[in-house]
DNA sequence: CACTATAACGCCACCGAGTGGCATAAACCT
DNA sequence: AGGTTTATGCCACTCGGTGGCGTTATAGTG
């Protein structure tokens, strides 16, 4: 269901041969249709235009990604896998939920591919922006991550019983915080970095616990 | 760009034929169309098929609705307006942002027609709970709310400029209390009730605090 | 009441996303 | 090398969604 996640020229090298041109015509898809997408608008390539510039049927498109919205999140959704596997086996050190899945977050941006993933990631994340179907696309995505996440916590760990919605929340709150940390960093008129979005990311953990104070008071 | 909200026929009564017409063939659309996705399924119903059955061309459907998934996405749609229209006059008499959107949440709930209401709201939630298109439509407006409401709050109320985080998240957080307690209500074998809905609102929305220090024990 | 302006509607032709079926070709495994 | 498995290409088709335009119904005016 999910797809695969991304993975360097090294390790790719001792899979069998079709994996390989798999994987390959996978990465050729997303990084052609990320630049066509920017350069055209999202709405303004046709599918066949995509499958001609990379050479492929139309219908192997299809066994490779599920919508044309797919291939344009890609980018963002093999963060999420990434995050599912991290947070499978990482130690929670008696931390709290919240600091438990920031740490997750940031030990998986460090471990994403070096070459050009940022480029990627931050196409992905302005497409998303303008593109009504594709944020619909990648939230709807993002919600099925965190009933996952959900599960493997609760088959981890020692949770609150079913109707406990503590677990949910705390869950939500970080994926709020890091949507709005990649949102913030995707609009950063400097040269994004990895370093600019771990960075980002502290900050607006940091400041989870003083939304729920927050108080409003008429100008 | 948002669809006008859901008018009882009293309401209707003094405004133009005109007007009148086409918020009866709404509501028509969205009635027929919500029996027909959870008895045949989403997918299993084609826009010519509702077009018959409501007897208008499918023209004119989406000159009342955006997509597919707008028509039975309206129930929920039509609360997040007014709630947006709850919040441009709402008093915080000096609380958290959190208990004010809750409270706002709570006030918009009780003003909703009484007239099959519960049904409309249910059956949209049940719809969007197995079919992927139409969930992540219902996020994406979602969101857009989301921003519309912060748009609001900053105007009307004196809070940290630009990139302060806390504002946006919580909200964020009160959307998320939202969506939980609606799920739970949705999924409830009982008779879903207007007060059984708000009972689940507040006790979600007390659980928020907790679960920003809840930690993680292994089993 | 008649007459015009204006907005909504129906119809039709069209585009593009997504799917099923089947023949073909490439990669895998002795 | 030869048979099996698996991916690919091609074709036809369905359905959601849009633009254009003639027609109908409502609104407004003398």
């Amino acid at each position: 269901m999910l797809a695969r996640r991304v993975m360097t020229e090294d390790e790719l090298r001792d899979l069998p041969l079709r994996e390989r041109k798999k994987a390959r015509t996978r990465q050729a898809l997303i990084d052609t249709a990320l630049e066509l997408f920017t350069e055209r608008g999202f709405d303004g390539v046709t599918l066949d235009e995509l499958c001609d510039a990379v050479e492929i049927s139309k219908r192997t498109f299809f066994r490779t990604f599920t919508s044309k919205e797919d291939v344009a999140g890609a980018p963002t959704q093999d963060l999420w896998i990434a995050f599912l596997d991290d947070i499978e086996s990482r130690d929670p050190a008696g931390a709290t939920v919240l600091t438990f899945l920031c740490d997750a977050l940031l030990a998986v941006i460090d471990r994403m591919p070096a070459e050009g993933w940022t480029r990627r990631v931050l196409l992905n994340l302005q497409l998303a922006e303008k593109t009504p179907s594709l944020d619909a696309h990648c939230r709807h995505l993002c919600d099925l991550i965190t009933r996952t996440a959900l599960d493997i916590l609760t088959r981890r760990f020692d949770v609150p019983p079913g109707d406990d919605p503590r677990l949910r929340l705390a869950l939500d709150m970080a994926v709020a915080a890091f949507h709005h940390a990649l949102e913030g960093w995707a609009a950063d008129p400097a040269e994004p970095t990895r370093a600019s979005l771990t960075a980002r990311m502290r900050d607006t953990f940091a400041a989870v616990p003083g939304a729920l104070t927050l108080t409003l008071t008429p100008r």
